[in-house]
DNA sequence: CTTATTTTGATCGTTTTTGATCGTAATTCG
DNA sequence: CGAATTACGATCAAAAACGATCAAAATAAG
C-alpha cells in the first residue's frame, strides 16, 4: 500500500525484469527500458549477469527465458549440490557446437539434453523433439522451427513416447540426433524404461548422426533396457572427469570422444557463443 | 507514524526494523531511515548486526529478509484484469460440467480452452491436446493420461497443427471435442489461420461431440478461414452477455446452446498456482 | 556532581552503480 | 552486393551507497 517500486535495487529490478521475460517468452531491450523505466546500458548489464546464471538467453534484439528451475533466490555462493549440474553444463557447451545455423536437430529428453537445449536457444535451427520442457523453451522463438512428436505422455519425464511418437518418427529425418541415457557400460548404452528406450532406438534410425550426451557419472552403470549398443553411436559427449580407463577403451572404437573442459575458473567473460 | 513511545532502545528499534523487513521482504535504507526516524548511520550499524546473527541480507541498496524459511515474495505478479477474462473463466466452468470422470476429451488451443484445462486438472480423463500450454498443465497430473498431437509449433500460440497433427488425428477417437474459435458469423466459425483450420476439422471428424467454447465478444466477427458450419456443432458455450438477436438466432438452429452467467462476486482468489 | 562508557548523528573519502556517448558489428532493405 | 539502419560493447563521468572516523548526546558508575 505504499509506493509500488520502492525496491529499486539492482535485485529487485532483475526480479521484476525477469518476471517480464518469464511472462512474454522474448523481449527486446528498448521494451525493458519502457517496463522498468532505466537506461539501455543498465538493461544490458542486468541481462549479462541474468545470462550467467543461466535464467535467460540474450539474443540479438533481446531475451529469451530460459528459466532455470531454481526459483529461489540465490546470492553470489556457489551453490553446494551443483556438482553435476557444472558437468551438464560444460557438455551442453561442447555439444553445441556440434550443431550448426540452420540444421535440423533431434533433441531426446532428459537433464543433459535439456541444458543443451538451452544453449541452442535462439539460433536459427529447425528443432524436433518429444519433450515437453525442452518445446517450452524454443515455443516463444522465432527463429526455430518447432516439430513435436506426437504420442503419450510419459508422467514424470514429460516425454512422449509410445506407438503413435514411433510411427511419426519413421517419416522423419534429422541430420543429428542428441541422446540422453540413464548408463553406460562396455555392452552399450542404458535407459530405465522399455518404451522410451525403443522411441530412443526409432530416433537413432531417423538420424544421419547419433550423438550421446552422459556426464562421467553414468559410466559403469546400467539400468533396466539396453538402447544401442557402442557401434550404433557415432559421437559421445562427456565431461572431462571420465577415468582414463574408459577413455582408452572408446579409443579402440569409431565412436568420436568429446570431453568437455569443466571451467573451475570464474572466468566468465571469456565464454562467447557465436 | 506510530507512537516510539518509551520502547526506545536498540532492541525494540531492532525489533521493529526486522517487522519492517520481514512485512515487505525489500527495504532500502533511506525507507528505514524515515520509517524509524533514526540517521543511516544507525541503520546501517543495526543491519550489520541483524545479517551478523542471520535473520537479514544486505545487499546494495537494501536489505532483504532471511527470518525463516523465505516465502519468495513475488514482486508483483498481477494479471491486468480484463473484463474478457472473467467471461472465459465462466464459459470454462460450465464446459467442465460437460466433462464425465473417465472421459476421452480433446482440447484446442486457445485462452478459453486453457481455462477449461485449468478447471479439468486433478480429474481422471484421458485428455487429447494439440496445445503446449494446456499439455504443461496435465504433464505432472497422475490422474490423467495426457496425449500430445505431435506436428509443427505455430509459434505465437504454441499449437502444434500440419500434416503430421492431422495424420495422427484420423487414428483417434475421442468422446468430446472442445475447440475455440476467432469469430462467429451467421455463416459459421472462423479462426484465423489455415493450416490450424484444416487440424480442427480434423479434430471434429475424431470426436463424437463437437463443443465450442466462445465468448459474446467473438459474435458477429468473421476471420480468415471459415472452420465449421453451424450444423457441425453439437454444443456451443457462451458467456450470458450473448445478445437476444444471436440467442434467437441459434434457437433456431439444432445446436444446443448453454449459457455461462458471470459471476460478479468477487471470486477472484480461487485460482490456483500450481 | 563528575567521569567513563555506550550510543547516536554527521562528515568524508572510497567503491559501486548508473546513464550517456561513441565506434564497431550485425541486420535489413534496396 | 552495398548502403542505411539498428543493436551491441566499451569507456567515462556523474550519482548513489558504503564504511570509517570523529564529535556530541545519553546513560551508567563512582
Amino acid at each position: 500500500m505504499n509506493s509500488q517500486t520502492s525496491a529499486n535495487t539492482s535485485m529487485a529490478r532483475r526480479a521484476r525484469m525477469l518476471d517480464v521475460i518469464r511472462q512474454q517468452g522474448f523481449v527486446s531491450i528498448p521494451e525493458l527500458r519502457d517496463s522498468l523505466e532505466v537506461s539501455e546500458s543498465t538493461i544490458r548489464r542486468d541481462l549479462e549477469s541474468l545470462e550467467e546464471s543461466g535464467e535467460a538467453r540474450r539474443t540479438h534484439g533481446g531475451v529469451f527465458y530460459t528459466g532455470s528451475v531454481t526459483t529461489v533466490r540465490q546470492f553470489q555462493r556457489g551453490n553446494p549440490s551443483d556438482g553435476a549440474w557444472d558437468k551438464k553444463r560444460a557438455i551442453a557447451l561442447e555439444a553445441a557446437k556440434l550443431v550448426n545455423d540452420h540444421d535440423t536437430v533431434l533433441l531426446d529428453g532428459g537433464s543433459t539434453t535439456y541444458e543443451l537445449a538451452k544453449q541452442l536457444v535462439g539460433r536459427p535451427l529447425q528443432i524436433v523433439t518429444n519433450s515437453l520442457p525442452v518445446a517450452n523453451l524454443f515455443s516463444a522463438s522465432d527463429s526455430v522451427d518447432l516439430v513435436i512428436l506426437g504420442g503419450a505422455i510419459h508422467n514424470r519425464t514429460g516425454v512422449t513416447h509410445g506407438p503413435f511418437t514411433d510411427q511419426m518418427l519413421e517419416t522423419i529425418n534429422v541430420q543429428k540426433a542428441f541422446l540422453s541415457v540413464a548408463g553406460v557400460n562396455e555392452k552399450g548404452f542404458y535407459n530405465s524404461n522399455l518404451l522410451l528406450v525403443e522411441t530412443e532406438r526409432c530416433m537413432m534410425r531417423s538420424a544421419d548422426r547419433t550423438i550421446i550426451v552422459a556426464d562421467s557419472t553414468k559410466f559403469g552403470r546400467s539400468s533396466l533396457a539396453r538402447m544401442l549398443e557402442w557401434n550404433q553411436v557415432d559421437t559421445l559427449v562427456v565431461d572431462e572427469d571420465l577415468s582414463t580407463l574408459w577413455r582408452d577403451r572408446i579409443d579402440e572404437l569409431d565412436t568420436n570422444l568429446i570431453l568437455a573442459p569443466l571451467n573451475n575458473s570464474q572466468d566468465t567473460h571469456s565464454n562467447s557463443i557465436s
